[in-house]
DNA sequence: CTGAAAGCGCTTACAG
DNA sequence: CTGAAAGCGCTTACAG
């Protein structure tokens, strides 16, 4: 079994102190091209790996990423988003030497001790679920020094670097759209109270509406979870009662459960009820008839935001910039009312002659 | 700014030597009780916090545990997988005050690493995918000693401690259920070749079919790739020419596809073709009609198999068990032929009759 | 630009 | 059962 490498081994090959040698590695500005070059060599040839350890507890920096999230199970919308997001971020820090740590955001006491303990370089925080509970991990983050990322839009007031998927630009071209197909009375279903993209996803689409001379009286709201069954209930409520003729659910797995409400009544869609979702999930494409929806780029956003996070712990800079990353409508056959382009659309989705 | 709390203040504030405070914080045997206590309640008192950089260098123990994934991204049966494999391992190693990394299982260079460096405490390997990639991984964590527990079925010839769910019971349950229901050319349309939970899907289920005294040639094999498309295009190919009256997909993406197609055919679902799928994804109870299908713990799956890791961990041993945890067979709609009711649902739902 | 030295906070033989 | 001491592999003032 070899001994492992160590910096004094690559220090002894390269000629130099074992403290030239920690600076070369570190691009110090301070050592010679020629000896940084020399230390550099001497590293490579010994196949040298830093002891993060060691590293760490004389004061190194961590290569190791935290990302925190709201619960992966909890709601249905969920397992979709963060494993795009997980394997977005993982990617990214792996292809800059670092390794991803994954928290939970309510188990916050193991979060801080990591932060006190200056575990991790660097944070990605996934926000817009539980303000006061986000405020204290930005404190938390502030004290720690440690860079840090949001993914979601920073808690008013504040300035931090933050990424977000225009959520509202989305839902506002989709209103766009419903405009342009003509539909008189639309029902909206929520997700949960207080989540801040279900917020942003109706007052986008209402925006949209009123730009295009809707009246207040033709937008109805109706109260959801982001469930396929908020969205069954909600249909059932709504759609005779109030002559509803598109339906614009917060999410696919809501649009879904509209769709079968209205397959179980045989409502024809589009040409009854119009329905769009909205995140494209992997099936969005193969319901009948086809969702349109709004795509988020999740896994994009996952790598950008850990890209700014390298950024900031390499440059040791505090930007409070923010970045949005632009969603794509997705139309297919569920919202579009003519008949028989409806049906080309499906044939070329399936690719039926 | 307070000054961190270190196993010296501990020692101090009990009266002891900090040899002696590491040894009673870690139970070792030959602390007295009474000393034992004493440094406990200090080490409570002072809400000492080890600090793991120190214990990892000096030759302790790690509070990593470090989860080793395929892509998240690749198959589309992944996300929904893997984002409850990895709640339920976070969850569980956080309730034993450990961290969970995350590893995509390709970057193997970053493990490996993270292995010699003793960095991880325990680690979770899903297994299944690349049998020799995967003996590379299981040979480099015996060589540096890590305690590992694979999720999958081990690779043949070797006995590891190993935890997977009994797809082939799963199959078999199901066909036992379509040779209940009296169908007679069956079409399973499969995953990526060479995968093994695929493999196994079509395994259980022909034993489960040859059982019923099905012979071979009532069973009809299509290539998929677990994907929506492929599921359609099975159909399409498929199901009229052979006589298919039931299809069982191997996945519920694959078996949504199965059903646009049917849908979009005015191919009445169950009554002319029953259909299944496998995983009970979110939405399967909300297709229309509901998707039979089967359901996989894959949260317990992530609990149990990161229990199983601590205990290796703390206990040091190494068993070679096997743990297989059942699914579920959730029979819905799709699949059960029973009414008149569901032709007229059929029809006017999609403006036939 | 470079080196000698102290120190980060723990663990673990080695003595008693 | 307990303590003194060395050492894990790095980083970083402090001198030159």
């Amino acid at each position: 079994m070899k001994k492992r490498v160590t910096l004094n081994d690559v220090a002894t090959h390269a000629g130099v102190s074992p403290a030239t040698a920690s600076r070369a590695l570190k691009n110090d500005s301070s050592v010679s091209i020629q000896t940084a070059q020399r230390v550099a060599q001497s590293a490579d040839a010994l196949n040298y790996l830093p002891n993060m350890a060691a590293r760490l507890l004389s004061g190194g920096a961590s290569d190791l990423i935290c990302l925190v999230v709201p619960s992966l199970t909890g709601q249905t919308l969920s397992r979709f988003y963060y494993a795009s997001l997980i394997a977005g971020a993982e990617e990214t820090a792996h292809q800059h030497g670092y390794h991803l740590l994954i928290k939970n955001k309510k188990e916050s006491e193991g979060f801080f001790s990591l932060l006190d303990q200056q575990r991790v370089g660097g944070v990605l925080l996934r926000v817009g679920h539980n303000r006061s509970l986000e405020q204290d991990y930005i404190r938390r983050l502030r004290r720690a020094k440690t860079p840090f990322v949001l993914i979601g839009k920073p808690p008013s007031g504040k300035s931090e670097f933050s990424i977000h998927i225009d959520v509202i630009g989305g839902a506002r071209s989709l209103a766009h759209h419903f405009a342009e197909q003509g539909y008189r009375r639309i029902l909206f279903i929520s997700g949960p109270k207080r989540n801040s993209d279900s917020n942003d996803r109706y007052y986008g689409f209402r925006l949209g509406l009123t730009e295009r001379g809707y009246k207040d009286s033709q937008l109805i709201f109706a109260q959801g979870d982001y469930t396929p069954e908020s969205g069954f209930r909600a249909a059932q409520e709504h759609i005779k009662r109030d002559g509803i003729d598109a339906v614009f659910a917060a999410t696919d797995h809501t649009a879904l459960g509209v769709i079968t409400y209205c397959a179980s009544r045989n409502i024809a869609v589009p040409d009854e009820v119009a329905v769009a979702g909205y995140d494209d999930q992997d099936y969005a494409a193969y319901t009948w008839p086809a969702l349109t929806t709004v795509y988020q780029p999740v896994h994009e956003l996952g790598r950008h935001a850990t890209e700014q996070l390298l950024n900031a712990i390499r440059n040791s800079q505090t930007r409070s910039d923010t970045m949005i990353l632009a969603p794509t409508l997705v139309i297919r056959g569920s919202s579009v009312r003519s008949a028989k382009r409806a049906i080309n659309h499906q044939k070329s989705v399936y690719g039926i002659g």
